[in-house]
DNA sequence: AGTCAGCTTGGGAGCGCTCCCAGCACGGAC
DNA sequence: GTCCGTGCTGGGAGCGCTCCCAAGCTGACT
């Protein structure tokens, strides 16, 4: 069943050259998919590496391309925090699945302290990597701001809350919470309240001002007593929706910035005795596992993570590819997922 | 503020050499912490290498010693479960730790379905990785056999199924469930039943006997109705509690082997009019966040989730370092954290 | 027939590093 | 005084690859 790897001696170029009767300069001219190779020319040195068994040596090749093949995918925050967000594990699927078919390494970096973003910087300056994704969607995050300043290619997986010249892919949420709010009204809700997300996270922001627009194009009033910030967990959405039930009369609508502090709000809610959707309508956002595992299953505004994470790949590799080229970020649409919960 | 990192063109041995007056083999020593270096050759070379800010470049020291100076954190479940695993979080935390203050990248690879194992061992046998920190419980997973016939260094994140020449941390999850078991007897439970993992998980296995030693040590009868099986999610262990709770009385003591599971029970309970602890105590297994931000929140076994991290990324360094060195396991005492629930 | 452009191909330098080997200086043993 | 370790240092080959440059060959055009 062969040798182990580890003594199964590695082939060159030079190996595949001799026995496809080539140089080595021809057999690099078709690994690199040079258009300047003759048809049977190629078709011979494929067989000879097919034969060979031949791979790249990813090291000499860095070497001299000055590249290093990978690409970071740099979480700055609390780990925590964003593995447990459903939205990291499809962003990683999408990205994963870019990488993978380029044979690019995905190095994963932690940065979620003030010492470990030192490092992180460090890190980045010596070159270790081609490029870097950015999670965190902490507006105050100074990462993209560094990164733009050290020339390094970069993309955030959320817009900034100040514009800069780096790429992004966003979901639109404002259009989202509109949405979300509409669908609320439609199903004959008069009290329609929001748990926010933190108010320094762009995503906070631009849910919170959907949902304003989203009551003003229904004619709905605007109570600021059903207004609930959480910071997008269910712990935080548990809290603020007590918060809210302890200082105002309980809305007969909810739209909850994110399916996690729904879950949260359902807990509490049920414990009230709240009955969802008869009594309080809600509307989650993400569309993430817990939207469908929830009791009831939540309505929720989706964002096609996945095919984000892919652009965002995508959009960092041109950037590697040329550096001067253009600054592209894209916004996806989002898309209201009716279940139980409104 | 200087200029951007991708103009700055990086320094190499040869400058150090010319700045320090020595020749570039003695600088290399230098680096390598050779012994053979007089201590005042050895200062002239540190102060040339911090005046002119040199670092090794990667790539060219891998070409020559034939590493890759990176290791491979192998996800080889469904990413949306791995991830929202506080463990996993954990986890990446201490492997993080280790990896960053030697220079060491950690590669992240999803090995989450058929194809993507077969592409990922393409990858390893390419020589990508020096070795791999395995994150997988199922006892089914092929992997670690595959690695171990690869001859590619590696180190599982729990236990394997049936022994092999793979080194492993774990926690003493057979210990863990008998001080969830006892705690409750001690608390004066009669009836104490279980929501068991997996049953092709050596953790859902482990806890179950754990389980049941308890129960004979505390002289408490085993009721086969009382035990019940999730697959470490919270909706796996509302659906295992439901089911409990249809075929037999509730019991007034449940020891669930995960907090996750341990929410899932919670919610149902709550539904049922059960109250925690009064009427059902419950004992999880993780002491997660969720286990803090549960209602109540839970007592719960705690394992050293971060040390068993450093540990299991130093085992693999040390097996990178001498391949041929002795498989060392390690197995970590559990630890019994009483809050609210139990 | 001669010239030249255009297309393929081969040769070989060089990327930055490690590590083998040789050389040198020094000191102790004879 | 000679010889031989021992400790330290420098020289230089070579890791596998890319890419520049030159050379060969074809066919079209003058």
């Amino acid at each position: 069943m062969g040798r182990p790897a580890s003594q199964a001696r590695a082939r060159t170029l030079e190996e595949v050259a001799a026995v496809a009767g080539v140089s080595k300069s021809t057999v690099s001219r078709v690994i690199n998919d040079s258009p300047a190779v003759s048809p049977a020319v190629r078709d011979v040195v494929h067989a000879a590496i097919a034969q060979t068994g031949y791979r790249p040596n990813r090291a000499a090749r860095n070497l001299v391309t000055r590249r290093t093949g990978s690409i970071g995918l740099i979480v700055s925050e609390p780990e925590g925090r964003v593995f447990s967000d459903p939205f990291f594990a499809s962003m990683v699927r999408g990205v994963t699945g870019i990488v993978r078919e380029r044979d690019i390494q995905l190095v994963l970096v932690l940065a979620n302290d003030e010492r470990a973003q030192e490092q992180v910087l460090d890190y980045l300056r010596d070159g270790h990597l081609d490029g870097a994704l950015l999670i965190s969607s902490h507006a105050t995050d100074p990462l993209p701001r560094v990164l733009i300043e050290e020339g390094l290619p970069a993309a955030l997986s959320a817009r900034p809350l100040t514009p800069m010249a780096i790429s992004y892919v966003d979901v639109d949420s404002v259009a989202g919470a509109r949405l979300a709010v509409a669908h609320l009204a439609r199903r004959g809700c008069r009290r329609v309240g929001t748990i926010a997300g933190p108010r320094d996270m762009v995503a906070g922001q631009d849910r919170l001002a959907g949902y304003r627009e989203g009551l003003a194009n229904a004619r709905l009033p605007a109570d600021e007593r059903l207004v609930g910030y959480g910071n997008f967990t269910t712990s935080g959405g548990a809290q603020a929706m007590e918060e809210m039930l302890a200082r105002a009369d309980p809305p007969d609508g909810l739209f909850v910035a994110s399916d996690l502090m729904a879950v949260g709000a359902l807990t509490v809610l049920a414990e009230r005795g709240l009955r969802v959707p008869q009594d309080v309508a809600i509307v989650g956002f993400d569309d993430s596992v817990a939207a469908v595992e929830a009791r009831p299953p939540l309505t929720t505004v989706a964002q096609p993570v996945e095919e984000m994470a892919r652009a965002l790949t995508l959009t960092l590799l041109d950037r590697i590819a040329d550096p001067d080229g253009p600054v592209t970020s894209r916004i996806f649409a989002p898309q209201l997922v009716i279940r139980d919960s409104a």
